[in-house]
DNA sequence: ACTATGACTCGAG
DNA sequence: CCTCGAGCCATAG
């Protein structure tokens, strides 16, 4: 399995209305680079729609990607729908939304 | 083999 | 809030 089927595993799996970071990801998966995360969900939009990228965001809880979308506010509009709020390209309750991979150990 | 380029991150100033 | 530098590593040319 490759570490881009691991990321897109990853990603399908965050709850809807949490978002993850690109580090924790990478963190989880052991990728030691969170670059390698962002160039694996850049290849996603034009094989599989299915996988929610937008949920996956920077350290910050910046949009950093959402230029690879169709239109820059794609990304936002998604994760509005889902409940989380986004201001000036980055989430408004990080603490309350911000979900790490190591929960999925948890349950 | 080498260089440049990122949907990155963290610390310092 | 912003800029720099360093560390990161797969991919492209």
């Amino acid at each position: 399995m490759s570490y881009h089927e691991k990321v897109y595993d990853i990603t399908r799996q965050i709850p809807v209305g949490k978002f993850s970071t690109y580090g924790s990801i990478a963190d989880y998966l052991h990728l030691g680079s969170a670059r390698m995360v962002g160039w694996a969900l850049k290849q996603i939009d034009f094989m599989d729609d299915s996988i929610p990228a937008h949920r996956v965001l920077n350290s910050k809880g910046e949009l950093s990607g959402r230029n690879a979308f169709p239109t820059p506010e794609t990304m936002q509009v998604r994760l509005e729908m889902e409940g989380i709020k986004v201001k000036n390209w980055k989430v408004v309750d990080y603490d309350g939304c911000y979900w790490h991979p190591q929960e999925l150990d948890e349950l």
